[in-house]
DNA sequence: CGTTGGTTTGATGGAGATCAAGCCTCGTGG
DNA sequence: CCACGAGGCTTGATCTCCATCAAACCAACG
């Protein structure tokens, strides 16, 4: 893990009135400062390994991650997406339970977690805004759920192109109408519980239907939001 | 909601060191005891409809939860199941996402969820303690989501009975070896992504196979613990 | 150029959905 | 007591969607 250490410059963060720690006042982001690392990863770079022994926890300031695990056969799962201003790892558990990977060139605040935790008890509030980010995670992991279970596999991708555009977007619940794709086409099936040909064939056949444009292989373009919901279901 | 107003016993509560509130000082839970209804349910009824405004959240003492979504067609999809000790509700949304159904007789602690907040804020051991359920909630959901991309329709069910053989058993790690399945048919297949038909067919499988026997409908004994673990994957 | 990695497109086969009966248990009423 | 029906479960036959195998395409890069 590629580690850099550099003084965390709170006062210009991009996510500091997002991220957990805008919860603390800055005097007692002080203590966060004190324990924590700045770490830039570039794309495909792994900021933990599952079974991992030294646990720590991060907050991602820019980018983008994933969070996978490997099958038997070395096939890819992806569990979550991580977005700018989320948090991973794992405060209580010994071990990591998946593997961490940048999917973008991405910079991230990284804290051990036994002194994070301890930070957790000096400031309730602290502890209050994990709590929100844990069940928004909890949420978006459950619509994932419902995402794979038994959809036709161009629902899936349809679905997961809006949830994509929703991402992308700034402002919330106005999805973007132009956007890239975090991730490759075998991501997405790794994602999607699918192949890379299917996932391929589903948006070929979306873009014959004028429901999205493409730029490129990860170029999106949206030409018809409400239809693209509906064959979402 | 079925709801018969009585004092909350935490002293002969059976989760009474497991669940949440247990972080809390005795005379700490009286703020929480204050607050709670104790509420019963029968197999099948409702505790939050999804879409609904008064935000509540709870405590399962007894019995077994399931929280679900219907999709358009009006199949119902499994997103999670609850436990005894287990927490559910939303503390920060102002709508519930998902149905919260009971699948056994249920015993529980119900909380107004703003109200709730307000204890969180006073006493951060509580606030840490629901975040360790949350993030153990939340490994749980990823392993559904593990167990349901791309794995063949055997692979999903004999993950599915291990997961229940654990649940089942008292001691971690160890699986009950003689259990019954909480989980109608229908609802095995609403959470597995399968159909009731494909989940029968497996089950039938795994006995002709020696892995599992059955007693009634819902009865299964573990008779090759290490061969359903073999052909979970 | 040739090579390499990601993507698209085509042809084929198989796992599981769908449709359709049977079966078993239980509760109800004659 | 038996008949009856209703739910839930199992079993069988067929069909569909997607995985698999295979090849071509395309851009970037040495």
């Amino acid at each position: 893990m590629p580690a850099p250490r550099n003084p965390l410059a709170c006062d210009a963060c991009p996510v500091r009135d997002r991220a957990a720690c805008s919860a603390l006042e800055p005097n007692q982001r002080d203590d966060l400062q004190r324990i924590g690392r700045h770490v830039w990863l570039r794309r495909g770079e792994t900021l933990f390994h599952a079974g991992e022994e030294a646990p720590a926890c991060a907050t991602l300031i820019s980018g983008a991650l994933k969070i996978s695990s490997l099958d038997e056969q070395g096939t890819e799962r992806i569990l979550s997406l991580v977005h700018p201003a989320g948090f991973v790892g794992e405060m209580f558990a010994p071990v990591a339970h998946h593997d961490v990977i940048a999917i973008a060139d991405s910079e991230l605040c990284v804290f051990p977690s036994d002194q994070y935790g301890a930070v957790v008890d000096r400031y309730p509030r602290l502890a209050k805004a994990l709590l929100r980010r844990s069940s928004e995670d909890l949420f978006a992991s459950r619509e994932l759920i419902d995402l794979m279970g038994r959809r036709t596999a161009l629902q899936r991708v349809a679905g997961f192109l809006k949830a994509m555009a929703e991402a992308a977007s700034t402002s919330p619940c106005h999805p973007a109408n132009r956007f890239e794709l975090p991730l490759s086409r075998g991501e997405m099936a790794g994602m999607l519980g699918l192949t890379i040909e299917t996932v391929s064939r589903q948006l070929t056949k979306l873009e014959r239907d004028e429901v999205i444009g493409r730029e490129g292989p990860r170029g999106i373009q949206l030409k018809d939001a409400a239809r693209l919901e509906a064959t979402a279901a």
